[in-house]
RNA sequence: GGAGGGGUGCCCGAGCGGUUAAAGGGGGCAGACUGUAAAUCUGUUGGCCUUGCGCCUACGUUGGUUCGAAUCCAACCUCCUCCA
């Protein structure tokens, strides 16, 4: 029995310093790298996705980037498949998949799978989206109660996006969601999974961080850069893209609903809630080593820690 | 110099004699999360503790009226608008 290939899943909260700990093991090992991250898949958002730049890509090759047009729609089970067919070719060339970013509902799919559920179906959702308008939806998670009970109880029907979602499951599947729900789920990962965390050890200093970093990215053309996408693309602010953090605040500022100092101060708050999330989820999955990433020579720690678990 | 309008909890902002540790929003903190996840939603947010319909501190400052004041009065400090 061949053991399974090696991936490493770098995780993190925005502004820890993944990729410049990605670069120092993709010195150290042979590594591709795999995108883990829901916003750096759109073609086109450069600034406001902290993106690797064109020579960070040319020196490690990077995967899961630059993938669909702001217009499109990504999924978790897109991610998913794409992720494991990436590891396995990048295993096959003989090298090691490096998984890095920061979307963590990406991670937990990737390594525990999804149930068997049906895709999105953007019609579904238009006709929800109009039901909703019309009736509220309270209404709809009170149809949903009648149509599945046990997923409209866990539900608050305030959570318009998860009561779209158990709708749009029965109307596709005629199957309550709750049904589907763990049932089939497809298996975990063929490969030795290690996994390490960048967390910081200090809250503020990394909202200090990311401050810092949301003015470099209106420095280096935030504004100017949605403002091209908007020329090029039919874009609306519903569209998942744009509500990326950073995009929907520059789109609000565009649209003249805010100043330039909103459009600041909004976008650093956002960031930081999207930080905590991530630090949320870091708190709840097992098995991963953190480290500080506050620390100073971390990822040379980090390196050496993941060349010894490699080996062994 | 004169006339008027403000100063409320980390921030904005409501309250305009008692049921007010003070609406609402923002921010913070905590949590949830299965094909939108950088999304969506929830809880919490003065201090102390013997966790009690408990004590203390709190609505610019000081004093006053009142059984009782963030709310009324006076003076002072300060900010803004207008007239000179």
């Amino acid at each position: 029995m061949a053991a399974d290939p090696a991936a490493i899943l770098l995780m993190g909260p925005t502004a820890s310093g993944k990729s410049a700990l990605a670069t120092t093991l993709a010195s150290r090992f042979p590594v591709e790298i795999v995108s883990v991250d829901s916003a750096q898949v759109y073609r086109g958002m450069n600034v406001g996705t902290a993106k690797p730049t064109p020579a960070e890509r040319d020196a490690v090759p990077h995967h899961l980037i630059d993938i669909i047009d702001p217009t499109e729609a990504y999924s978790a089970a897109r991610f998913r498949a794409g992720a494991l067919r990436l590891m396995n070719e990048i295993a096959a060339r003989g090298r090691i998949p490096l998984l890095v970013g920061g979307t963590m509902l990406y991670f937990k799919a990737l390594r525990d799978g999804l149930s068997d559920l049906p895709e999105s179906d953007a019609d579904v959702r238009v006709q929800l989206d109009a039901e909703a308008a019309a009736r509220g939806w309270p209404a709809l998670h009170a149809e949903l109660a009648s149509i599945d009970p046990e997923t409209a109880a866990r539900l608050k029907p305030t959570d318009a996006q998860r009561i779209q979602r158990a709708i749009e499951v029965f109307r596709i599947s005629r199957k309550p969601m709750s049904q589907l729900l763990g049932r089939r789920s497809s298996a975990g990962v063929p490969f030795r999974l290690f996994e390490v965390a960048l967390v910081p050890s200090d809250r503020g200093a990394l909202h200090r961080r990311i401050e810092v970093r949301f003015d470099l990215m209106l420095k280096h053309g935030l504004v100017e850069e949605l403002r091209a996408l908007r020329k090029h693309y039919a874009l609306q602010p519903g569209l998942p893209s744009m509500r990326c953090v950073g995009y929907r605040q520059a789109w609000q500022f565009l649209e003249g609903e805010i100043d330039r100092d909103e459009l600041r101060s909004r976008g650093i708050f956002a960031t930081r809630q999207l930080a905590k999330r991530q630090l949320t989820w870091l708190r709840r999955m097992q098995g991963i080593t953190t480290f500080d990433c506050l620390a100073p020579g971390i990822s040379a720690q980090a390196a050496d820690f993941l060349r010894q678990q490699i080996k062994t």
